[in-house]
DNA sequence: TTCGTAACAGCAGACGGTTGCAACCGATCA
DNA sequence: TGATCGGTTGCAACCGTCTGCTGTTACGAA
């Protein structure tokens, strides 16, 4: 800017005032200005518009890890927005790792960014963190893995009737006895899955069997571990349902590789539709979570906190799961 | 620091030393500054910490698409290796347009990033925008989808010696007549994946047969099109090697469908090694390219060079792949 | 006593922009 | 003729941090 200023023998100001077309200036010195800037390809740094106006149009985005397909389209949906609405964004990742995840939001919030969007890691069981962050009046927005308590608007699924409706299909499939197995009983999406599991059984007058509930810890040794002590049940299980798609997707290899078949033998359901979900043999019947629309609501209601166009008020917005049915479930075939 | 200036008598100056550990300060002086400084929950904001060193720390990523395994493993080790080093990362997606990817360049630069990480578009076919970016001596490396000609540093694959090791696979598995599924021909993957292909089939004495080569848009229609039109052909190839496991996921479920059984009536092999080809019924032989080393290769090589750790001159560091052997491509058995 | 020096702390300017306010200009009006 | 006014431009301060230089003080040595 300085360079154009003297070229042009103008001061500093009149070039600000003309690359922001200012209404204020001369129409010709303002020509003349944007042509010189364009000529020396001028580009504003962002930085210092920052420091000034301090906003830094950019967000951050905590996730806890970007391999997994399902916040990856969550970070594609978040980019896409925030790009059309000229923001700029900042991802992390925690690796499941509350430290990590305070980490994150320390150099985040350094980093002097506009607004937050989390996504909780499992190990997060303390929430000083984000508190901290409302007392800070740090604009931040939750989504699928959230903390209800904290006044803070929350983009989630509704994972009970997700799991309320798969249940409810294996349950009209002809299954009674029906295994829920699920993470780590603290885990959010843990307890809101079984909320739907039993509600289903109790809508089809089926008693909560508490051995049928199984918890594995999510490593490949812990899924297996399950996969083999169902297969030991005393009075075998009709279906399983898995708290999430890599689980099934385990339990799936590891029954194929002991001869059971699916699901003339054993029924079984997923959640989330993992891209695996659709490609295993037999194709896993699973609860689609749209990660690429939660990522655009979630991104879209922060931008309109920070650009005042909601209302201050925390809002609560929850999406609905689609039940996906495919072979894997279909133990007996539903009548057309 | 100004609150904590006035708090403690001191100026400005004096507190900004003192939070840097200068050691021209009194010690008590120090102490009080940095207990204050605590206490006050005081965060340097790196915004003008960058303005006023013209280095913002923050490092910018283009890759063609998120939601790819691939790429989010890339970004997940450029990712850990940045955080360790000190920097951070701002992450786009070209989706696969040469218009957004020059957009992405542009919102980079002006946000000041000290460098850049770039896989490049399919779309991508002309390199002005590398080359400004060249001239303007802004930092950047090429990772996987790289120009060759650009004189900076880039990190491949050897997809050559990738294709090569595959088709010498199905080769000593007794195929003869091997079909290669390329992308279009214009992407820097597709031929290099065919130079190790006709490689192989030299080595074997076998000669080329154009008709052998079949082109994919990569969308399902087109690899649909292309698993209907091999099993028409006249005289049926023995095996296939697709240019990147979708297609091959794709050809797979499309030939079951049609009754056709991998590997006894054909065999299948892919290349990525994509978390599906390892859960597709047969498991599919791929090549693995592993996205993680390729990610923290490119940005160590990158902080090197900002850093003044790494010599001015390009370098090219090319990643070896591994033949992953699983029964799609089992056609006749390997002696043991 | 005087001088040099070390130890410490503050002023001011810079990074690259933005903006309130003052200043200048010619033209218009009483 | 002088006051006023609208249009146009520049000065200077500011955003938060860093740092070269200067100034002050106390102390020991000459």
């Amino acid at each position: 800017m300085k360079e154009i200023a003297k070229k042009l023998g103008v001061s500093v100001s009149t070039v600000s005032r003309a690359l922001q077309d200012s209404p204020e200036l001369h129409i010709e010195t303002k020509r003349k200005i944007v042509e010189a800037a364009k000529e020396m390809n001028y580009r504003p740094n962002l930085l210092a518009q920052s420091l000034r106006s301090s906003r830094s149009k950019t967000l951050g985005v905590i996730v806890p890890e970007i391999t997994s397909h399902f916040f990856a389209s969550c970070i594609s949906g978040i980019q896409d927005i925030a790009t059309t609405r000229g923001y700029n964004v900042m991802i992390c990742q925690s690796n499941e790792s509350i430290a990590q995840e305070k980490a994150n939001i320390q150099t985040l919030v350094s980093s002097q960014v506009d607004g937050l969007l989390i996504s909780l890691s499992r190990q997060t069981n303390t929430y000083e963190h984000l508190y901290e962050l409302y007392d800070r009046e740090i604009n931040f927005v939750l989504f699928d893995r959230v903390q209800e308590d904290i006044p803070v608007s929350k983009v989630t699924f509704n994972d009970v009737s997700g799991a309320y409706q798969v249940v409810k299909h294996l349950l009209e499939n002809g299954s009674r006895r029906i295994v829920y197995v699920s993470g780590p009983e603290d885990l959010y999406i843990s307890k809101k899955r079984k909320e739907g599991y039993l509600r289903a059984l109790e809508e089809f007058g089926v008693a909560e069997d508490p051995s049928l509930i199984q918890i594995t810890d999510l490593t490949l040794e812990g899924n297996l571990q399950v996969a083999k002590h169902i297969l030991t049940m005393d009075h075998r299980p009709e279906a399983v349902f898995c708290m999430i798609d890599p689980v099934a997707v385990d339990v799936l290899t590891e029954w194929k590789k002991l001869g059971i078949r699916i699901p003339e033998d054993i029924a079984l359901a997923g959640f989330t539709n993992n891209p695996s979900s659709a490609v295993v043999e037999p194709p896993l019947t699973t609860v689609a979570q749209p990660g690429y629309e939660m990522g655009k609501l979630a991104v879209s209601h922060l931008l309109d906190q920070l650009d005042g166009l909601a209302s201050e008020d925390p809002i609560s917005i929850v999406l609905d799961t689609t039940l996906v049915v495919r072979k894997s479930s279909l133990h007996f075939p539903v009548k057309k």
